[in-house]
DNA sequence: AATATAAATGAATATTCATTCATTTTTAAC
DNA sequence: GTTAAAAATGAATGAATATTCATTTATATT
């Protein structure tokens, strides 16, 4: 017996250009068609690939799904954290997370959009998202903001509702290009700026 | 020839019970199963109802849940100017406002998430409903606010984002009664008036 | 070059889907 | 009671659905 067998095996290599194809093109069609205008032999022939090539990739309809949004949420919040560090200020350390935030989302809307709908929907199949790091440098860098001084101390839900939930809202509004009023909504970096002065200012003790 | 044939037809009347059963089962079928877990002879035996009736009532599967947005909309945008107008003080209205718009959601969970999951679906057909009353009252709440200096001057995105995207992140971490950090989190007035009062001040010129 | 092994396939399957239609049921007006 | 007309129905239809499987294809190792 040799317990290399896998990994020395004659095995024929696998196309990585596919399984991009089909993520791809899924997260297109979801985000263009909705979540039940994904069917596995549409998504087959955008994708240019074989119904029976998916299911390699993944077990079924709902893996499939649950996997992208692993992939897209893990991503996104590693992008959030570039050029953090929980010893920075309270405000340029949320500044550049807002800034990654917005970034990361002009540049990918389709991402964002497919989490959006996801998170929305029911059959969250609670993700096995490794999110430990991200959090653990949240967690140090609220608790230095609230020990200098530059935030009130608050719970958890409440400090991302505040802190986020004003940021989200506005791109929803820059990406779907409909306003309250009529006309549509770009979000400039000089918008974005005063957004956030107002966010810190409630934030602070 | 009788222009009133229709109203004094002999016909028979409609089961009005039928038409909310439809309508409540569809919206209990989108929340606990997404968009497409909702299939119209699903839909049709839940309501104990003929498949055939449905479409006595709705032209298709798309005019369901176009007409489903539209009636959440309409009630949710009536309720939450309940006790309202436009000249109270901006805190006394806008928190009559928070305070609507939770007890509301508390009461009918399942039409705030079939609408929030309509809301980031991409079929948006983009709904008839007539919002011009709750626009004129708020257009008036705003306009004084910012000339009782109890405001600052900003464009309606930005505001409603800043007076509105914390209050519905912490409802929804609410309803999910999943945290960020493990434990749920439940949404008391206390916490409401704590985050009130931080948007409050953020809002403040 | 031969080989073993996983990748990739296309056709097939049974199921479920939205929608329709000929028919029956109900009821307000006569 | 009769009648007209819409409401309601159950069965039927054809298209689309997720998934499977017996083959074929490509390739890293030998």
């Amino acid at each position: 017996m040799n317990i290399h067998l896998y990994l020395r095996s004659k095995m024929r290599t696998r196309d990585e250009n596919k399984e991009a194809a089909i993520r791809e093109k899924a997260m297109e069609m979801i985000v263009n068609e909705g979540f039940d205008g994904l069917s596995m032999q549409k998504l087959a022939k955008a994708a240019n690939v074989s119904p029976a090539t998916i299911y390699i990739y993944y077990k079924n309809r709902e893996d499939l799904l649950n996997q992208l949004y692993n992939h897209v949420q893990q991503t996104f919040h590693e992008v959030a954290l570039e050029g953090f560090n929980p010893e920075l200020s309270f405000e340029e350390g949320l500044w550049i997370q807002w800034k990654n935030r917005l970034k990361f989302i002009s540049k990918y809307p389709k991402h964002f959009q497919f989490q959006e709908q996801f998170r929305n929907s029911p059959c969250i199949n609670h993700s096995d998202v490794n999110l430990s790091h991200f959090k653990e440098n949240m967690k140090l860098f609220i608790m230095n903001a609230i020990k200098k001084g530059e935030m009130k101390r608050m719970e958890p839900e409440i400090f991302w509702s505040v802190a986020y939930g004003s940021l989200y809202s506005m791109i929803k509004f820059h990406l779907q290009e409909i306003s309250i009023m009529g006309n549509s909504f770009k979000l400039t970096d000089a918008k974005l700026k005063i957004a956030f002065d107002m966010v810190i200012k409630a934030l602070k003790p």
